[in-house]
DNA sequence: TACTGATGTATCGCGGCGATATAATCGCGG
DNA sequence: CCGCGATTATATCGCCGCGATACATCAGTA
């Protein structure tokens, strides 16, 4: 997840943890943390990993007074490894939380995955709804009023973007039968 | 959250893990994983706390031959516990996580407190509706149309929430004056 | 009988989060 | 021109929830 968002990112220019966070925070800052405290470490694994690496100190140093920042850029294994992470895009894709990072990569995304991570996303909410359904039609064992009311809402926002997932999945059909 | 949701089913009847997960499942299953990687954990916790106790193992052997099932019960501290959980709910309990389970224990919440969460929660979806809506709004920089549609998705769920919470509200408020 | 599925408890490592520490630099009002 | 708060910047800590996995017992059934 976290992993992913910084590959994708560091495919536009080298960056450091800082101004990383900052671009995941107006990017996605509205359905995601990005803390610090995930940030930093991922970090240090994918540079472990030797997906990313560190850019020598002088020019950044040189470029601005700035001191203490560390710029990353992608390696090869590093490209490879986010080229992996789309076309492998599996199951934990479709999770609420995981569903919008891809999605603002998708001008990244080849159009056949594109195409499979909003069906698997579509299916899996579709899943949600039939079950927020059978919940509520079950007549027996009355329900608490406000859970129920709980139900309502998530049963009508569940259909709201199993539609919108339709339109967005209409619109790649049309575009690729251009 | 765990620890809230596990307080709060016990001052029915007091359940053995697998039956609390089965229940917590059905009740919010649509929101929540309680996934037993939790659970038990939790449940470890609570009874070193002193919140929770085994209940001694004759009468539950006793009553069907299943074996080695842990039944719990709450203890004094425990219901303290939950009851102040109740009364401090503070700005953590107006997350996406934690409102959902607050909501389905609302029946043996106070009335206050009741809307001091609605309203709580009331503000923190409004501010992610005007960061949604700024972001939108911003002419400048051209955005990817697929986080566009993200972000116009989120705008118009949580515009859909803050209004059921409205309704919700206005029904406490109603109540309120009978 | 043998196997499938439900019941039941439990642990493991991972990953994300909020809180917190630390420090340099920038812009601004006094 | 000095001081002070905001921003830039890196980093760690412990908590908590999750999925995966393991391992038993018991019921129904093929």
């Amino acid at each position: 997840m976290f992993e992913f968002a910084i590959l994708g990112l560091l495919h536009e220019a080298p960056m450091h943890g800082y101004e990383l966070r900052k671009r995941l925070h107006e990017l996605l800052g509205a359905f995601r943390a990005f803390s610090y405290g995930s940030l930093y470490p991922t970090l240090r694994r994918l540079q472990r990993a030797g997906l990313i690496v560190e850019e020598g100190p002088e020019e950044s140093t040189l470029s601005w007074g700035r001191r203490a920042r560390k710029v990353y850029q992608l390696t090869t294994d590093g490209k490879e490894r986010f080229a992996d992470l789309l076309v492998n895009a599996g199951p934990q894709t479709w999770d609420d939380d995981s569903f919008g990072v891809h999605l603002a990569f998708f001008s990244r995304t080849p159009a056949d995955i594109r195409m499979r991570i909003l069906e698997g996303r579509r299916r899996c909410v579709e899943e949600r709804r039939e079950g927020l359904r059978a919940r509520l039609s079950k007549t027996g064992e009355q329900i608490d009023r406000y859970t129920r009311e709980l139900h309502r809402m998530g049963l009508e926002s569940t259909d709201r973007e199993v539609r919108w997932l339709n339109e967005l999945i209409a619109h790649e059909q049309s575009e690729q039968d251009e």
